[in-house]
DNA sequence: ATTTTTTGTGTTGTGTACAACACCAGCAGG
DNA sequence: CCTGCTGGTGTTGTACACAACACAAAAAAT
């Protein structure tokens, strides 16, 4: 649904009347979600003839994708050996967190925009869905959730600027959970508290949108993320002993 | 000495034992640097056949360093046209210039490193090029030092996602102020006055690292960021009426 | 048996020819 | 005089062949 445009088949190929910069988009985005989805999960190779066949293009078109996913984090090319999907580590992850932590109180605090009605409904369809996924708990989907949950509190700010890069550090960021849990042995007690936390976290945030106060759903997703980096850390840290 | 290694000649063309790794960075800053100097001004058409000839390369190893440009918002590449350097208006960096101005704190806040003894002596020379500048203004020459500058406040976070950021939105603003101010009458005045300014920002800056607060490093750097935007801003909304 | 060399295979990086596209000048038709 | 068309020219986008490189396995030497 999100990278998918309704036109698209299942495999990525033919699309009629695509420009060039609309494919580019549609196979960026569908690259950036299997990472992030553990679909190619950390150390994979990437051969970029695999990808042009499944495109339906040459090698060519690809390889900016490619490129750009480098420029992101997201892959490392090797010459002689492959683009192969970096890895990723709680602690040099670290940084990362902690600008994200400031970047999202910033969203609401630069040109913060009041929702539409439209707006506020996709805040109360995400807790419909959280409801449904807490029946029956899946990480891919709790993961999908999340982006999508993301990119929906992303809209509330109109600095665009802040908007690319909270994405872009989101994007770099989301895979480590599904990584490290699916390692540890109560995966499914983890994900189910998880998925609590999550639903309380959205909660929260509709109750803020309703009020109409954004530099609040600042603080609470400021507090969230903070939350859930250092539980991350804990289960890295009982992991390790 | 930013964008040149000791080894490269004046042209960019053939450097021994250079990986391709390196030479992406190389061209990568040149092109940059000299978009930001306005060697390419905002509009300027650029051949990727006439950049190949002066690398030395063909126009393949070109396009990945357009297309990293293009990623960070100064090139548009289109179809059957060319690739051109994009235009910037004062009123559409606002929110770049609010996004720089809460960061610049971040700086001071987020992993800061004490800066070694080496460090502490390049802001001393920072101070030194200052005073020369200010002897023989010179906007380009101004460009540059505020360019090395921005560099050495960066490498005062030992967050490297922050440093990346920041130095991106720099990148992305800095043309602005030597494409306003070259098109206003009193061009040389408003020259020396930020020179002024800007050197009492060293000074001050000095006087901080000094003193060891990287947290008042960052205050002074946000009130500078954000006062030289009014500033711009006025004098562009002079030029208008 | 161990180490070194060589050879083979697979991958990304590069060069080059061509296709797709945009733009402009010139011209025909109104 | 203006408008719309049409061909010519220049540019980026694409495909493909080959070079450069990495890695592993086999072979050769000690």
């Amino acid at each position: 649904m999100l990278d998918e445009t309704p036109v698209a088949d299942k495999e990525g190929a033919p699309i009629a009347d695509e420009g060039s910069r609309q494919r580019f988009e549609r196979i960026y985005n569908v690259l950036r979600t299997r990472i992030c989805l553990l679909d190619y999960p950390p150390g994979e190779r990437l051969r970029e003839e695999d990808l042009a066949e499944e495109f339906g293009v040459s090698r060519t078109p690809i390889r900016p994708v490619l490129i750009t996913l480098e420029a992101e984090g997201l892959l490392r090319s090797v010459h002689g050996v492959g683009t192969i999907v970096t890895d990723i580590d709680v602690d040099e992850l670290e940084q990362v967190y902690q600008l994200r932590v400031e970047l999202a109180e910033l969203i609401g605090k630069l040109s913060p925009i009041a929702p539409d009605a439209a707006t506020v409904a996709k805040f109360r369809a995400m807790l419909a869905r959280c409801e449904a996924l807490s029946g029956s708990p899946d990480a891919r989907e709790f993961a999908r959730i999340n982006m999508d949950f993301f990119h929906l509190l992303n809209s509330l700010t109109g600095n665009e600027p802040l908007r690319e890069i909270s994405e872009r550090l989101y994007y770099q960021t989301t895979r480590i959970w599904l990584k490290t849990a699916s390692r540890l042995s109560q995966y499914r007690e983890l994900l189910m508290n998880e998925i609590q936390i999550f639903q309380r976290e959205v909660a929260d945030i509709v109750d803020a949108i309703d009020v109409g106060d954004l530099q609040v759903v600042g603080y609470i997703r400021r507090a969230h993320i903070s939350m859930s980096f250092q539980r991350l850390r804990n289960e890295a840290r009982h992991e390790r002993l």
